[in-house]
RNA sequence: GGCCCGAUGGCGGAAUGGUUACGCGCCGGACUGCAAAUCCGUUUAUGCCGGUUCGAUUCCGGCUCGGGCCUCCA
């Protein structure tokens, strides 16, 4: 692993791969937006966190110190319009009669949860909207004269006081049809809320006295405030999900703009950041990825049917971060069946390597340099794979060198695969009608039909635990000896 | 309506101006009491119409279809 290729990322800001060049030698330091806590993420939401995990296992591989912040927006956001709708954490708040604050301490938490699942590791700062309240107010203040202002509604931002506004989204603001509701009084339609006073004679769980009003910030205040207090502008990179780019992120790069009296966008470091990175949707056709919908795809949802989470990063990792991926129950189900595939390979590995060296050796250098090569071309996981496909099938290699070698790719693309064991990814469906101890028990019963050669009542027993859901599996390498049957939904059902 | 993106085998999904990765599935073989699991091997694809080119899946134009954003959803 010594040939490394430089390491070369797409910039949205440009939309165009770029060489990354850190801002502080040695260093990277990456932002990347989180989630508002109202309700529960779905997996969708989850791609984003595993690109962004991927990005900073990269860095962290090429050799760079990281600073990864993932923001907590516990304030709340409008349902609707950008000015008018009702505030989403007090609407969830209302609808489950709990406390605005608990709402967000349960979501955070069910979010954490998700995070851990996926092998995503724990950024260096959870930095949590709430606790940066006075930062937002001072940092509007620095702001305001010479870049917004006062509506009786709140405080905004005047687009056309900062060069380039929109660059990013490639999008020009001359309004077309008008579907947004305008604000009285706005100068632009695109111009945006810095800080939302409470309307008279209400009250709010969440809000803060300010020099224009009791209120709440802008939600794009928070992400100004966060990375810049944590990171330091200019920092190197900012991540988010696609739809970022478009409205939150145009808006924040204002906001910098502002805030740094810097000038245009040609340089790019005017923008707060140097590299913005923006991962493409997982689309679902059938429709479960709408939170309005009720029941949506959450990670929970997975497990529950017999999924292990890993296999859903793995399912992430095979297409580019930049390409949009097609969720199916059949596709998820792929991935599972090949990382258990891996996880079993890599089993068998540390049953041979015993204490052995821990490090790759020249036969895996060709390998190793293609992995670089391709994490490096902006983060292309699904030919990586390819490399740990083929160094796992190497041939005639010290197992404990092999092993070495998938520790440095799967560093990178956090399966686990060296602490993973396939009875791990084994996980009874909840709608099982069959627990553990009753499979175990006619394991046993057909294993001694199958010694009296009783094969009429052995293969009763399996049907038995065919029909609960249980398939199973003679002379399993690693001794798993059966699986359930709903984590592979491409075989018949037939019971 | 405005802006933008995409179309690769059964499914997912890479890459490329000239031999179309890889995974899963399918099929064949080994193994098995039979299966399954596992291992080995094999098979199939660049939406349509033009253009540029010695050569296009790749570059350009048009068409069709699909999707995203313009409503704070990654």
């Amino acid at each position: 692993m010594t040939d490394h290729s430089p390491l070369v990322l797409f910039n949205s800001l440009t939309r165009q791969p770029e060489p990354f060049v850190p801002v502080h030698a040695g260093e990277a330091r990456v932002y990347s937006c989180g989630p508002t806590v109202y309700n529960y993420p779905h997996i969708g939401n989850m791609r984003a966190y595993v690109f962004a995990d991927v990005l900073g296992r990269t860095l962290s591989y090429k050799g760079y110190a990281l600073t990864h912040v993932i923001n907590i927006t516990d304030v709340g956001h409008l349902t609707d319009d950008a000015d008018a709708g009702q505030d989403k954490m007090e609407a969830a708040a209302a609808a489950r009669a709990q406390s605005i604050w608990d709402i967000a301490r349960h979501y955070t938490q069910a979010y954490w949860d998700d995070i851990a699942a996926l092998n995503i590791r724990t950024p260096a700062h959870w930095s949590i909207a709430t606790e940066y309240v006075p930062q937002m107010i001072a940092f509007a203040q620095t702001i305001a004269a010479r870049h917004c202002y006062e509506l009786p509604s709140g405080l905004y931002f005047d687009i056309a006081s900062v060069a380039d506004y929109g660059l990013l989204a490639r999008a020009h603001t001359e309004e077309g049809a008008g579907r947004i509701d305008e604000v009285e009084g706005k100068r632009h339609a695109a111009d945006f809320a810095i800080w939302r006073k409470t309307p008279a004679g209400e009250t709010r769980q969440m809000e803060w006295d300010s020099p224009w009003g009791r209120g709440a910030p802008g939600w794009h205040l928070e992400c100004s405030v966060m990375s810049g207090a944590l990171l330091g502008f200019p920092f190197d990179i900012h991540t988010g999900g696609i739809d970022h780019r478009e409205i939150h992120h145009p808006n924040e790069i204002a906001q910098n703009q502002a805030f740094c009296c810097t000038g245009g966008l040609a340089d790019p470091a005017s923008s707060g950041a140097r590299v913005w990175m923006h991962n493409n949707f997982l689309v679902d056709r059938t429709g479960k990825m709408s939170k309005s919908s009720g029941e949506f795809l959450r990670l929970p949802l997975l497990i529950d049917r017999g999924y292990h989470p890993l296999a859903y990063r793995l399912m992430c990792l095979q297409a580019h971060y930049r390409s949009e991926l097609e969720f199916s129950w059949d596709g998820l189900g792929a991935s599972l069946t090949r990382l258990k595939r891996l996880v079993m390979a890599v089993a068998q590995l540390r049953d041979r390597a015993g204490q052995g060296a821990d490090q790759p050796g020249p036969r895996f250098a060709e390998a190793l340099a293609r992995f670089d090569a391709a994490i490096s071309d902006d983060l292309n996981t699904p030919v990586a794979l390819t490399v740990l496909d083929e160094v796992v099938a190497m041939k005639k290699v010290d197992p404990a060198e092999k092993l070495a070698a998938i520790g440095v790719i799967d560093a990178v693309l956090g399966l686990g695969l060296l602490t993973l064991n396939r009875i791990d990814l084994r996980l009874r469906p909840k709608a099982a009608t069959i627990d553990e101890a009753a499979i175990a028990t006619v394991l046993d019963a057909r294993r001694a039909a199958r010694a009296d050669k009783d094969f009429a009542r052995s293969d009763a027993l399996r049907d038995d635990l065919s029909a609960a859901g249980v398939e199973v599996m003679d002379g399993d390498p690693l001794g798993w000896d059966w699986r359930p049957t709903a984590a592979t939904p491409a075989t018949g059902a037939t019971a």
